[in-house]
DNA sequence: TAGACGGCGCATAATG
DNA sequence: CATTATGCG
DNA sequence: GTCTA
């Protein structure tokens, strides 16, 4: 009877019920006898033990014969959503305007529909859907280097690192040495614990909302994307942030060959050639570990090392492993510096500003960050904006609703009640040291090595 | 019988 | 320009 | 689709 049910999917919430009906039945010890034997199950109606009737007496259940129609939807929907980042509502409006397949989203009435994204995720559809050779990431990775500063330190993250033979999509971390300031985690990371098991894909080096100019002013855009797209390397973006860039870049040749930039840019024009996903990350210097760790490991790794974080009382973010410092009640800051190892000078000057926590809190850059690991301050106070509070002002507070005015004044009160100390975050080996974890190489950081050595598992 | 059915952070559009 | 709403995964 | 208020 799980063939029966296995098929459908429009409706979220009647897939779901399907999944609970199977998982109610297949927990049973005995056979069922009859549809309303089931129907005293704990997710089985009345539809589904009829129809759990039928199946018993041999008969069959004819979904053409309910509603052709409806099937036609699902099929057209479920082609639709083929495209990343078209969604379910997406694909209902397309629908209805008539689009039934992703070819027809060609037709300028369709493509019109499209968000931005969703354009050129359509336009380099076959390109991007190609995996690339390692061969072709060190090529591009030779390409960057050769026309941004040699000051860069570039290193291919994520399936590259892991010795995946192809990769989906190519994916850089930057470093440069004068981009060193640490953004310290939410005031309130630690008491929010993720859901660890499902929800948000990985997207790390988020910032806040920053102003246009601040947010264009930023080393990754001017200094690495803009000289690429002058080269004629990128054809499109995808999202932009000051520490963080993604788009279509173009393929090398042949061999590895690159064509000369005037006909370069004239290929993207036209849209010739081939073309790959690409994603540029940068981290500041002193985070070099912890940001490997969070573009090398697959996403369910990665969960698992910020699960493991938080079951020591700590926070581990693509900046750093992070341990919550009370602060006595008489408001005077514990003035212990970490300093575990001794710091480079660079290191230093990265992690000062991390134990300052002098910001204002009522400023503007404070305004707008979310609830969640790795937003938070925004890069803009690096150091100049320090000691002068106040942008625009009135940043947080004001008349919220209750609920949001409620979860303010928590935030609030976790300021006061003590501060994030950086435990580390330059070195890969000592992340895993400090959660008590053995090295776990990056090819070995994978879903595989979760299941065949489990490490604690909250997979419940 | 109507409404819930997971919740959350991000990017972008819409709105003030 | 800043905030809110929506789509998405 | 089912469950609950």
């Amino acid at each position: 009877m799980k063939e029966e049910d296995a098929s459908p999917l429009r409706n979220a919430y009647k897939v779901r019920s399907f999944q609970n009906a199977i998982k109610a039945i297949a927990q049973l010890d005995h056979d069922l006898a009859s549809g309303a034997d089931a129907l005293k199950l704990n997710g089985i109606g009345s539809s589904i033990a009829f129809r759990i009737d039928l199946f018993l007496e041999g008969k069959e259940y004819d979904p053409a014969k309910h509603d052709v129609a409806l099937e036609r939807r699902k099929h057209a929907v479920a082609n639709l959503r083929k495209l990343p980042g078209l969604g379910a509502t997406t694909a209902r409006q397309l629908y209805e305007a008539g689009c039934t397949s992703l070819a027809q989203l060609r037709e300028p009435r369709f493509f019109e529909m499209l968000l931005p994204h969703q354009r050129i995720n359509f336009l380099y559809a076959e390109h991007l859907e190609k995996p690339l050779t390692r061969a072709e990431a060190e090529s591009i990775v030779a390409f960057i280097h050769e026309h941004i500063s040699s000051k860069f330190e570039i290193i291919i993250t994520d399936a590259y690192r892991r010795d995946s033979p192809t990769l989906p999509h190519l994916s850089l971390l930057l470093l440069h040495p004068a981009h060193i300031h640490i953004p310290l985690p939410a005031p309130t990371a630690h008491t929010r614990p993720r859901s660890l098991l499902r929800g948000n894909a990985r997207n790390p080096f988020h910032t806040a909302y920053q102003r246009r100019p601040v947010r264009l002013a930023s080393r990754l855009l001017q200094d690495v994307v803009r000289p690429l797209e002058d080269a004629g390397l990128l054809a499109a973006a995808l999202g932009a942030s000051p520490a963080r860039w993604a788009g279509v870049a173009v393929r090398p040749g042949a061999g590895g060959r690159w064509k000369e930039v005037g006909e370069r840019l004239r290929d993207v024009r036209a849209r010739r050639g081939g073309y790959c996903r690409l994603e540029l990350s940068m981290a500041p210097w002193g985070a070099r570990g912890a940001a490997l760790l969070a573009l090398t490991g697959d996403v369910d790794f990665w969960r698992m090392m910020r699960d493991k974080a938080a079951g020591l009382d700590m926070h581990l973010n693509e900046y750093g492993l992070w341990r919550w410092q009370a602060k006595p009640r008489d408001g005077s800051a514990p003035h212990t510096p970490v300093a575990a190892e001794p710091a480079s000078e660079v290191q230093a000057k990265a992690r000062a500003p991390a134990y300052e926590c002098d910001y204002d809190f009522d400023d503007a850059e404070w305004a707008g960050y979310g609830n969640g690991y790795g937003g938070a301050s925004a890069g803009a106070s690096g150091g100049a904006s320090k000691g002068k509070g106040k942008g625009t002002g009135k940043g947080k507070g004001k008349d919220v609703e209750k609920d949001k005015a409620r979860g303010k004044e928590a935030e609030d009160a976790q300021e006061e009640n003590g501060y994030w100390e950086l435990v580390e975050s330059e070195s890969e080996e000592r992340i895993f040291d400090a959660l008590g974890m053995e090295y776990v190489p990056p090819e070995r950081r994978n879903f595989v090595f979760l299941r065949d050595k489990p490490p604690k598992k909250a997979i419940a």
